[in-house]
DNA sequence: GTCTATAACCTGATAGAC
DNA sequence: GTCTATCAGGTTATAGAC
């Protein structure tokens, strides 16, 4: 019953370890997160972190599978959806995308980087190729039969994403402000599906 | 005389050393890549390298200002040419990207994975804000003033770049094959233009 | 469960022979 | 200029006390 109790309010201390590797990792990646700067955010021991989780690999599998999923499974089942038209769909995609990562900017640099890294290893767990067979693609190919689908995916997601990508960049070079730069990812959810929409008219 | 023969035909060292750096600090990044993993994919002795360049951070350096350079010089006048329409500074921008992104596929990824490790080091360097006076900016607030510049410079450059941020991801799912993507990327050479042309119109 | 102390290992860099 | 051998420092992981 304490126990619990505690649980409701503070976090344990397992949470508090998970939390900041997720900081640290996506922030620094992989190769260039000491485990002592994880403790050290989590406001814990060394000793301890390996205590829960044996190893800073077997740490960052865990995190590495969640913001897989996060990337990946947040957007990829609105792509396969058979009761939304085209339209629907990319407008789903596109402000799935960008509310996603207004809250987790510096998600798709991390999850790229370290696919790069290791292709093999992390791609085998999520069935992408599904999309080959999606009622997307379906859509797309009755549309626009004279180009491969591909082109318009890529196209909703660079839209979407690269800006993300490019965030560090603009704000540092000083193009944008922290605050233009929300502002105008915030447009882009409705701009994006006018954009895509204005590029299928053959 | 026998030298300079000898350089003619085959490489120095010094050269050697920083193809081999080169090469694997842009497939695993600065702080996965070990200065032993250089030697040998160079052919040389780890003594060798700190001889030739005092350090690891030394030779991470040359080779990190010339992918800069590689990334943002090509480019980046391109969108301040005043002797240029809009179309064809759009045209211009994604065949530069894409001709130089189908030799070195994977710069993007390790640029702005560096970038954001280390934003105040690197573009202190390069010059990026001029493009807000730049005339590609004057042209299209005349164009569309109802929406930021940054709107469409950002769809230039996702629209180009990304698609080989993503091309490890597509590749290893098999979702394209190498030969498939080649030829995607160039069609967008030509399609990128039109696409850009149709989202400008109101 | 949590800590301190330390072991075991790895990596960048140098010394010194050739 | 090039190599082998080695040092110095830092990092992960564990042993053992509390």
């Amino acid at each position: 019953m304490a126990k619990s109790k505690r649980e409701a309010v503070d976090k344990t201390t397992e949470q508090k370890i998970k939390e900041a590797a997720q900081q640290v990792f996506t922030q620094k990646g992989y190769a260039a997160t000491r485990t002592r700067d994880i403790a050290e955010a989590a406001g814990i021991n060394l000793a301890l972190l390996n205590y829960y989780f044996r190893s800073k690999e077997k740490l960052f599998e865990i995190i590495m599978m969640e913001k897989l999923a996060r990337f990946f499974g947040t957007v990829a089942p609105l792509f396969d959806d058979p009761s939304t038209t085209l339209d629907q769909k990319i407008s789903a995609v596109a402000e799935g995308y960008i509310d996603m990562l207004l809250q987790s900017p510096d998600l798709p640099l991390f999850v790229l980087s370290e696919i790069r890294a290791n292709p093999e290893r992390f791609l085998s767990k999520i069935p992408l190729a599904k999309v080959l067979e999606s009622d997307f693609f379906r859509q797309l190919k009755t549309i626009r039969p004279d180009l491969h689908p591909v082109h318009f995916m890529m196209n909703i997601v660079s839209l979407s994403v690269f800006p993300f990508i490019m965030k560090p960049v603009l704000e540092s070079a000083g193009i944008v402000t922290p605050k233009t730069f929300e502002t105008i990812a915030r447009e882009r959810k409705k701009l994006i599906p006018q954009w895509i929409s204005a590029m299928l008219k053959p």
